[in-house]
DNA sequence: CCACTTACTTACTAGTTAGTAAGTAAGTGG
DNA sequence: CCACTTACTTACTAACTAGTAAGTAAGTGG
């Protein structure tokens, strides 16, 4: 084989692609690379991209199903999914917090939203489900950290849920506008008002 | 003179450019559209756009340049600047609920964000001092609606106005991609945290 | 060893991009 | 009425876009 099933130091060129395009899309947009940006960036020549991902529809939607295949995988590790609701909460935010220090990177969702019509179909469908699921996973940790009186919140679950995460993947864009402040401001306001004191 | 400075049904073609562009911004992205999809639309040729905005950054420019005033003209409006805080709270989400209603168009800022590196500098810096200046004017009303007891939050009143803004911006996105249910909920979660009861 | 697959490169196409230069028709100001 | 300005159109360029077709070197399975 020439691609190694174990994981070598110099991932396979599908790979280097799909980080690569990750790369480019949270930091400039899905609308504002090109194959030849990510042919030049890795040494190929564009139809190699091509020959990986047919169309760039094909790479996009790649994109999008790996990081719900992420989400999935993160959120059912032992690790995880055994935390107690605060920390599970907790285990959230340092995920946006640790896209912060990768150079303000906004998260994919909030990097496709603006740009939503102009992708795919399939795209789409994968982002609504990425975000459909998270959102669950969050209602479901807000209502438990609720019931166990150590998340504090009015309302539903499911409405507080949206608006974190909605208030987190803005909040990324907020720290890419200005910088990091507005971002420790945000997420610091939304730890006051969830964690029972 | 061509362009009367009566303003008339029918508005001058740099207007036209204007408003066109906007549109495509607000729905599509910026690095979505082009000169010739302007033109096309507009009945004109491309050169004819590149005569008042010799280059797209120009354009951009000045797309953000109006919205700045836009707000600044907003915000000191009789009927809304002599509001008492709670109704000028409920002026500013009727504006973005006046976005999704209008094709779920996102916010200038939302549209703007994830593209903003491949922005140019003079776009940037407006668009900078126009959430800033949002911000302020949103931490002040904050300030008073909590002072006179009509409005009821933690923190401070400038992180509380970071968070229902970049939340309502997120709300928006998150409505392009789904339904307009969401941006809903959300809002009817900031209305039950923000309202004294 | 030979047919086949994988992972490319080379070479190309057709369409789109921003942007420019030159021309022009219509109106304006002195 | 004439020089000038405004608001364009026509015609063009150079670069870039996604995408395709054909070729090829290296490795694989029978």
């Amino acid at each position: 084989m020439l691609t190694p099933a174990t994981p070598s130091l110099v991932p396979d060129t599908r790979t280097r692609i799909l980080d690569l395009a990750e790369d480019f899309l949270l930091e400039r947009g899905f609308n504002a690379f090109s194959y030849q940006h990510l042919a030049k960036e890795l040494g190929v020549k564009p139809a190699a991209i091509h020959y990986h991902f047919p169309s760039k529809d094909d790479l996009g939607t790649a994109l999008v199903a790996r990081q719900l295949r992420r989400l999935r995988k993160w959120r059912d590790l032992p690790r995880v999914a055994d935390l107690p609701p605060q920390q599970q909460l907790e285990a959230l935010l340092a995920v946006y917090e640790n896209h912060l220090g990768h150079d303000r990177r906004v998260c994919l969702f909030g990097s496709l939203a603006a740009d939503f019509r102009t992708l795919p179909a399939p795209m789409q469908a994968e982002l609504r489900t990425f975000n459909r699921e998270l959102t669950e996973w969050l209602a479901q940790v807000l209502a438990v950290g609720r019931a166990t009186g150590t998340l504090r919140f009015v309302g539903s679950p499911a409405a507080k849920a949206a608006q974190v995460l909605t208030t987190l993947a803005g909040a990324l864009q907020v720290a890419r506008v200005h910088d990091e402040t507005p971002f420790q401001v945000i997420v610091g306001q939304l730890r006051l008002e969830l964690f029972a004191s």
